[in-house]
DNA sequence: ATAAACCCTTGAGCTTACTCCAGAGTCAAG
DNA sequence: CTTGACTCTGGAGTAAGCTCAAGGGTTTAT
């Protein structure tokens, strides 16, 4: 099948598959004489696998990696494909952790503030990142609401 | 102060500095005779600003627009300041969803493979990545355990 | 006076995963 | 035989946040 079909079946764009193409991840099995890429089901195949590791994560250079076991299986073990995953799991926790540490800073400026129509030279959260100080919700009159009621 | 005293403060780059400067976060008050950058003390505790808002997870761009409400406290409201921090909150979320998702399918992938010294032909991990099929672990006799065991 | 340490500007490069563009050849339908 | 859809190559551009290098002035200490 010519690229057009290709991007059809898997739903993705033609300069993608190019791009994969040039990142050495999926090269058509031959050409046209007029030097149109034909993909096997073969390559079709190979273009789902690389899909479904981006759906769990993976960057395109990971996957290459991947690739190369995928490519030559019977030299490989369980163990080297699985040290990826593990890696990858360990990668995905870090950036976990910081997220959720973002979150957790964020939410604690959030309940400080009123998030009324007070002038924010009385807002707490611009207390907080002037001072680097433990948040202290505003003290006047009005109790914290969601921003905007 | 210098740039260098004001980094040596701070532990960031030089570089870091000048390029904040390009983006409209940081400018020094004023310039030596030979065009020295010359930092005050409320530029030093701007940059303190900028830092701490990073630590929480705010892009450069969302801390110029935080720097504009701190520049002009007076015209703006707390709920102006808490809108952003609700915001990114949002964002935070949204990308946590999308990496825990990717962990827990990994870690599926993990569970199933054996992760020894078995041919990679037989991983369950690649198996499923070439078939996309809920995962199903290798049928032989080495209890999965981890890898490199 | 001279060397080290500091500072300046301009501009390029890095990473990731594409996306878009120009200019041109090819193929199928009417 | 022409039109429109499809494909090709090569190269530039995007976002984010720096980082580095070249080539040259300035300050400070000895």
């Amino acid at each position: 099948m010519k690229i057009g079909e290709l991007v059809k079946r898997h739903g993705v764009s033609v300069d993608t598959i190019r791009f994969y193409e040039k990142q050495q991840l999926l090269s058509p099995s031959a050409r046209s004489d007029a030097g149109y890429r034909l993909y096997s089901e073969d390559d079709s195949q190979r273009l789902a696998f690389i899909l479904r590791a981006k759906s769990v994560g993976f960057s395109l250079q990971q996957i290459h990696e991947l690739l190369q076991i995928e490519d030559n299986k019977s030299q490989w073990q369980c163990s080297d494909v699985k040290d990826k995953v593990q890696q990858k799991i360990r990668e995905i926790s870090e950036q976990l952790r910081e997220l959720q540490q973002f979150k957790q800073a964020l939410q604690q400026l959030d309940n400080a503030c009123c998030g009324g129509s007070i002038s924010a030279t009385e807002c707490s959260i611009l207390t907080a990142l002037e001072q680097g100080s433990a948040v202290k919700p505003e003290q006047h009159n009005m109790p914290a609401t969601t921003a905007g009621a």
